[in-house]
RNA sequence: CGGGGCGUGGCGCAGCCUGGUAGCGCACUUGCUUUGGGAGCAAGGUGUCGGAGGUUCAAAUCCUCUCGCCCCGACCA
């Protein structure tokens, strides 16, 4: 390809709007443009990326036993309702209505559609397993789009359904995929981990997110994982053995007694206030769930995992009380709420709390609190796991490694559904007994465009992308200084159809501009190998070869520029 | 949804507080010079100042409403 014939609208300056470094740099390298909050065009280079991205996924994928279909982007509202997400997904879901009133959501994700076509036409035992899979256009209407491809609204993303007549099937079919998914982000070139996750509104048993661990700012989620065995997993879904208390012999139980603590409302004011360490009180945090009142009661110095609330609650929303709920719930303003006296009131308190002495509480009065609370002075309606795991603790499997603490780009996930969507949508199979049975699902997807980013936001430098070579948009850069010049745009053109002939993707820049600016370009774009020479090397009848990654350059004679090259490449 | 910020030429911004008829850099066009890491000189084109309403002799500037975009939060009582 030539410059001057596609289009790579390159910025000087960084564009206003951009925050993390992979996003800044697609703006800016001409990758794309945003129409809207959280809608962006796909421009040339990206479109090149996009396409090396899905046909390593769809060869992947194919390997693996999928076949590939395209469902529609629109689905008719019942389909929903029948699987009971119409209500969960809720905000997420763009709806709309046709001409004749008929409601119609734009499909963020695929379950009962795919559930819609199996059901009636598979129907043994001896048809099963299957894989289907797509590549296609997603839509949730993200609460706050940001950080560019990284969550946008629109988005290209593959997903694959998996139907088994057993469960072993579907752990077959579960390990096939990740196995498919290791050797499409190996393959990428990422430093891919496997980490257990929450299975949040997709329902079933089990979950897995693949991530791209980064070290800038660009990294959406918290992986805990275990320094010693191979336990990984989100943040949000991480378990811990607390370190015990170590040493720490029970204290004897002492007499509760109410102390004025005015204006004092976080955990560190009333420990401050009152010298002890946030570990001596345990926090109330009022919760509304699904409408009712909840308290979550924790120790100080710990963070509540809401999901882990939430699931435990079986929930489908939970936010925090707002200040009206609180002030009519426990009679106190925010920041004095306890668990003593407080009726009517579903309390759930993480284990941690039941092995805690003389403790401080909030007195549901305000500028109170009390101090010498122990459990037996309140009632705990059930203890859960409700706290969130940290760096630092006892890893849940090997009961000896530390946990420790990495962000991540979630590029691919898994989900063991099991018959949620078979058994809402009817979806049934006769057994090799003659029993009818549900499909047992699984479900898998792939950010396309998340994981361009992901690339740009683990490969890049000061300055610009260095993409990696299985999805760079093009192979080779090659950079005449004066396109003008006889000599040089003969060398190059030769050059750019030798190199096409052999089978690489090849840009060329022949626009008529200064030097620096086209090396600061293709700095920029990144393209792996970048073929540049002037009057200067051509001279020497030599051209100069320069890997994107690493700054070493080689030197070599036009006539074995070609062969230099691809073997340079090669070497990636 | 709550809080904050910003909308001025294609891009990045100044001007707004203290109202007086719109400016800078980049980019773009033409010419000359230059030519190995974002050139120089000269000439030139480019704006419903997000939108609507209001105040005023006069509004980019003040007031009201509205739309859009970005950031933080949506959790730590």
């Amino acid at each position: 390809m030539l410059w001057s014939q596609t289009f790579i609208p390159t910025l000087r300056d960084d564009p206003a709007d951009a925050v993390i470094d992979s996003h800044k740099l697609m703006l800016r390298a001409g990758f794309i443009r945003q129409l809207t909050a959280g809608i962006y065009n796909y421009l040339p280079l990206m479109q090149c990326v996009i396409h090396k991205i899905e046909r390593i996924v769809r060869e992947e994928m194919n390997a693996a036993g999928a076949i590939e279909i395209t469902m529609p982007v629109l689905h008719p509202a019942e389909l929903w309702q029948k699987s009971g997400r119409w209500d969960v997904v809720g905000k997420e879901q763009m709806r709309m209505k046709d001409r004749h009133q008929r409601d119609l959501v734009l499909g963020g994700t695929h379950e009962e559609v795919i559930t819609w076509i199996v059901r009636g036409e598979l129907r043994s035992y001896r048809q099963l397993p299957k894989n289907f899979y797509q590549i296609q256009t997603k839509f949730r209407d993200e609460p706050r789009p940001r950080f560019g491809l990284m969550r946008g609204r629109e988005f290209i993303m593959k997903d694959a359904y998996t139907f088994d007549a057993t469960w072993d099937g579907l752990k077959n079919a579960y390990n096939k995929m990740a196995e498919a998914y290791f050797k499409i982000f190996r393959r990428i070139g990422f430093d891919v981990r496997m980490v257990e996750s929450d299975v949040g509104a997709m329902g079933g048993t089990g979950a897995h997110e693949f991530m791209v661990p980064v070290e800038t700012s660009g990294g959406e989620n918290v992986i805990l994982s275990c320094e010693r065995c191979d336990y990984a997993a989100n943040i949000e879904k991480a378990t811990s053995l607390s370190l015990a208390d170590e040493g720490a012999r029970p204290e004897e139980p002492r007499q509760k007694e109410m102390v004025f603590t005015p204006g004092m409302k976080t955990v560190e004011e009333v420990t401050g206030f009152l010298r002890v360490g946030p570990e001596k009180l345990v926090k109330t945090l009022l919760y509304e769930v699904d409408g009712e009142v909840v308290a979550a009661l924790i120790r100080g110095d710990r963070e509540i995992n809401e999901v882990k609330l939430k699931n435990y609650m079986r929930a489908n929303e939970l936010v925090m009380a707002a200040a009206d709920v609180v002030m009519r719930v426990t009679g106190a303003q925010v920041g004095f709420a306890g668990p003593i006296g407080l009726s009517r009131v579903r309390i759930i308190a993480d284990p941690e709390v039941k092995r805690m002495r003389n403790f401080v509480v909030g007195a549901n009065r305000d500028d109170t609190h009390i101090i010498n609370v122990n459990t037996v002075d309140f009632t705990v309606d059930e203890y859960a796991e409700i706290r969130q795991a940290q760096a630092g603790e006892i890893c849940p499997r090997c009961n000896q490694g530390r946990l420790q603490s990495y962000s991540g780009i979630e590029v691919g996930n898994l989900f063991m559904l099991g018959t949620k969507y078979s058994d809402a949508l009817g979806a049934n199979f006769i057994d090799s007994d003659g029993v009818e049975k549900p499909f047992v699902m699984g479900s898998y997807g792939i950010g396309i465009t998340r994981t361009a980013q992901a690339a740009v936001e683990a490969f890049h430098d000061e300055k610009g992308i260095i993409w990696p070579k299985a999805i760079a948009p093009y192979d080779f850069h090659i950079v005449p200084i004066e396109i003008t010049d006889r000599r040089q745009r003969e060398v190059a053109f030769a050059l750019y159809e030798e190199l096409q002939e052999r089978g690489y993707a090849v840009l060329m820049d022949d626009r008529e501009e200064r030097p620096g600016v086209k090396f600061n370009d293709a700095d920029l774009i990144g393209i792996p190998v970048r073929i540049s020479f002037g009057d200067r090397s051509l001279k020497d009848g030599q051209v100069e070869i320069v890997k994107r990654r690493g700054k070493e350059m080689v030197k070599i004679p036009v006539e074995k520029a070609v062969d230099k090259a691809i073997e340079i490449f090669g070497q990636l």
